[in-house]
DNA sequence: AATGAATGAGAGTTCATTCAT
DNA sequence: TATGAATGAACTCTCATTCAT
């Protein structure tokens, strides 16, 4: 019908300026935590990214104008991901304590133990936090974040306030510890029995 | 004569060049220590390290082959002191385990927070673990015998086998985590809270 | 009906889209010689001329094939310009030589000293010169139109051939090189002071 | 003989620290110069630069730790010899102004007309001016320079200071113009008679 | 054992140009 | 005509390593 091919017509020009992208910004994200996660940011090169997107070297700052935007942007939306969808979990009080800290390592475990390679912000905190003062303010809100998430729980457990931050700090640091030797013996029981002993903290454990 | 002044003249120059040994070994290594824990491993380079030693960069290769060789031989060389000086202080049987933990700490403590750039093995390990498989195996030698060590002065504190490891790596993980936290915060009194907890660890505390 | 409605919304979008002429080879062309004066051939990226256009990069190919072809038309638009609306003004018998002079001063001083940043064909002439052939036969055209008009005033002032050539040379030389210095010290008076000095070279001068 | 041998051997001793060297600084800035002067700064590569000193890409900045540096080095030497060798020639009270005005042109030309490629400073001023603030003012101070060096030659020929300081600006002026003309139509009679001009500018011409 | 010039591979980045839509 | 993602070559620069002296 004269009608429909002109609808075809008329859609096929609708979609003209429109160009298809190979990828998006958030599937190199995704790409970019995964190789700083694996190879720390020094030895990924921006190569590596590249191919590792299916592009090559010169499109890759289509996307990212530099190492450095692309790392912000990982190291933000990694932030906002933990902030919203993970630490915000400890402040749910419809649940008890226990069952927002089980739910909080359920979540991260598979995360974490993937390829035994850990947590990005554990990674490469060391590698970088003396680099980038804008990778540091991410970093430090990051593990302040989580110390926050922590002591909340701790809180609504029934400890002081006091209590509370020394048990949220000593559990991120018991985590973050399991993380690294998680990562020299190549073995995710460590964290999981990590995991496990911060749970026991808790005075209402399940 | 001329030839003959001539002759003295470069004798003596040949004497100054061949009698010049700049530097030693184990001073190259320690500055290495210094600037791989400060610095990270890839950040780095030969040039920094062969002029922190006063030397040329070429130089630097007649004292270790490849910065990998520097490499191994600093981890080495750290294992072996921690090996001895340290980590053989808690198989001390003259002491009480919390006089051993303790001793332990006020040996670590100065080193570990001297510029907040916290151990060596904690700060490369998670930059170099998946580089060299030499590396690893330091490494994981390094972390086994610290646990090793805890986990003696947790027997001697009237904890069963089981238990006695569980709370070593757990010591561990709490003092690797407090060192990284550390750093993101530079706050010091991080790690010394966290070692005051791990001593708390102890039934006997002091 | 649904398809009905669609069409008539994809039409409209069709339209808008064909009929969009963002801008015109003519307000490209001038926008170039803009950014080439200031910035010079070699340091305006095509991606600056799009934007400056208000088109992307790859729009840009639509109206010039190549950075050298917009150069090229450039070059000529501004060639064929001074032909018509400036040298010309040399050859009116029914002014005085020095009136001529004048005139051409009047309409070109605005134009150089406009933020200082001179002459296209100064500017770029030794940046290009031994680029493309193209270039090349333009660039001499404008200077032996320019020597040319200049040497009709000188005669029509009373000078011999010879006497007219010379002048009209040494005028031409003066105002380049006031342009460079005009551009090296960004001081406008130097330009305006050579051309005072061009028009004293005038017997009648008023 | 056996005090010959030793000779023999401890010079080579003597000459172990002095690692020969492919090319000197100087020898690098003046093929800079060449390079700079035919092909542009922007046209002109870090790679063209190495090749033409017979040295890889990475070797060279054994020499020059960027090419702005080099630049630097380039613009510095130039200047250094202008004022020392050339400009220092105007004041030279045992001459006349009209022969020290013959000999300053009787070393520039030749440099200049080599190869039709004119004089640096001109060359690379309107390509490099607004890059730079470090080049700017070199290439002010070189300028500026001439001009009293030509202002000091006016003033011994009997101008008044006004007129020595007018006559000056005007003589640099067509010299640069002549330059850039010269370059225009490869004919190196246009920088002679250039120069002549500027000599007769002198009331006691010879 | 000391030098430092030389190397060559590869880093991050820019840019003129192409092309499917 | 408009898009902007994609390309690939070239750019400036870094760095671990080699080597003649």
């Amino acid at each position: 019908m004269h009608s429909n091919k002109r609808l075809v017509y008329l859609y096929k020009i609708s979609l003209f300026y429109m160009a298809l992208q190979k990828i998006t910004k958030e599937e190199i994200i995704r790409i970019g935590i995964d190789l700083f996660r694996k190879q720390g940011y020094n030895r990924t090169s921006m190569n590596d990214l590249a191919l590792a997107c299916g592009l090559q070297k010169g499109s890759f700052y289509h996307y990212f104008s530099s190492k450095e935007a692309l790392m912000s942007a990982i190291l933000d939306t990694l932030y906002q991901y933990y902030r919203n969808k993970i630490f915000s979990l400890a402040y749910d009080q419809t649940k008890t304590p226990a069952e927002r800290m089980e739910i909080f390592f359920k979540k991260q475990e598979p995360v974490f133990t993937q390829e035994l390679t850990g947590c990005l912000f554990g990674n490469i905190t060391l590698e970088t936090i003396s680099m980038e003062e804008e990778f540091k303010s991410v970093i430090q809100a990051f593990f302040s974040d989580w110390i926050d998430a922590f002591k909340q729980i701790f809180l609504d457990d029934g400890n002081s306030d006091d209590q509370a931050l020394i048990l949220a700090r000593q559990s991120v640091m018991e985590i973050e510890g399991a993380l690294m030797l998680m990562r020299v013996f190549a073995d995710a029981a460590l964290l999981r029995n990590a995991c496990d002993l911060v749970l026991k903290k808790l005075k209402q454990a399940s």
